[in-house]
DNA sequence: TTTAAAATTATTGTATACAATTTAAATCAT
DNA sequence: ATGATTTAAATTGTATACAATAATTTTAAA
């Protein structure tokens, strides 16, 4: 069936540390430029991603070109994979595709949301609290952003939870780049507000409220193109 | 530098036919399953697929990565690669983010149209109609899914516009598994009256005609979950 | 004959080999 | 020295090898 060749240095079968699987490199890398450790246009060398994860550089491809097609990495032919670096057009497209798809699903919540989907929702917003009080700046971005995923995963709609999660994920790449100058504090109190009207069920307040909650994060934004930011992956991926 | 053991057959570097790339398999199974000749269930062979584009494994594997990341192929670990079969749920979850998205979409449209862009929305129209006349079956079902990514695009968002093209792919491999009773021209007709309500920049009816557009194509299917349908490959990908 | 178990064959998952580029370094001319 | 050329090293793109798993067929038992 097979045609024997000559024999080379045997396959390990197998290994001495866990057998990380593509899902767990590409949810590991995302979280390392979420958690600005590594910054817009900094380069993913397949080698260098292969050693640190233990794994050869089949599975390092793979995650690259999922994390393309999640538009957090730019993939230049021959060239290699970076870290992408949003365009202030894409900015804004995000943020204008955030308003949109978020307004709809923000209905679609307060419409359908039991007592049980409030409490969940509040008791998210006290996590914020406590991770803004005393937690480390990266879990505390994660659930100011993790927020607004929530809202749509219990407004019921996975097809338009997936959607809201990846824009989220693309804002947090955006923040960086161009350094936003409102605080985490800020948003905090922008979701209690929020989480009020939403609790009344007040449709058109909380569509007004989240509306320019996203208008003053895109208007803390400094947009312009800015030089390229770059820095290295052994010390970002611990 | 690299430990040289033994000789192998020669990778033919210079190929007879087109070094096909990527991309170009992803959209040829993609438009295969739009066309309905790659039904749902249908097993996506990799050495099979290998064989019909003339190329090895690696950029099939990597195709069908694209393609399960776009929904429209599911893979089962250890098992292989088919032609996605969205559950009931999912089909009802796309209508309704389809709903959702096209909204807002459609309204951004009105707003920022052009003459020009009117012309445009208004030339493709005439296109579905001749292909509703006097094409293809084909043809005319990828220009009525089209319509809808087109406003999207002409509504000047190309992030907007990517989320619409993914849900109006995942639409058509829906109206196939739940065979909808509504016919092609009804959909056209509905356009054309949609048509009408955006030259008047008439956005609240726009809307409304665009929401019943949806609703009427998700009525028109046969939402039970279905006995899945099988296929072959050759065949389908001529 | 029908079912269960074993052996066989085919397919997927992962690593590696090698060609083609691209990047970096070294050499040479100005 | 500075800039252009050549040479060498590293990196990406693609195919292939082999291991592991699943599907299939064959054989054996009931």
């Amino acid at each position: 069936m097979r045609t024997a060749t000559a024999q080379r240095k045997p396959h390990r079968a197998s290994r001495d540390a866990a057998p990380t699987d593509t899902h767990a490199i590409v949810t590991h890398i995302a979280r390392a430029i979420a958690a600005h450790k590594l910054p817009p246009g900094a380069k993913l060398g397949e080698e260098a991603l292969g050693e640190i994860f233990g794994v050869s550089r089949t599975k390092i491809r793979q995650a690259l070109f999922q994390l393309t097609s999640d538009k957090l990495v730019t993939l230049i032919p021959g060239r290699g994979a970076f870290v992408a670096q949003p365009t202030v057009r894409e900015a804004r497209e995000v943020f204008e595709a955030r308003r949109m798809v978020e307004t709809s699903v923000l209905t679609a919540f307060i419409e359908r949301a039991s007592t049980k989907d409030m409490a969940t929702l509040k008791n998210h917003i006290a996590e914020q609290q406590r991770a803004t009080d005393a937690g480390t700046a990266q879990t505390r971005n994660h659930l100011l952003g993790d927020f607004h995923t929530v809202i749509a995963r219990l407004a019921g709609n996975d097809v338009m939870t997936a959607i809201v999660a990846e824009l989220v994920a693309r804002t947090s790449l955006i923040t960086l780049l161009y350094q936003n100058t409102r605080g985490a504090s800020e948003s905090l109190t922008d979701h209690h507000t929020l989480m009020a009207a939403i609790e009344k069920r007040d449709v058109k307040l909380a569509l007004q409220l989240m509306v320019a909650h996203l208008n003053d994060v895109e208007n803390g934004l400094v947009l312009k193109e800015e030089a390229p930011v770059v820095a290295d992956l052994k010390s970002a991926l611990g």
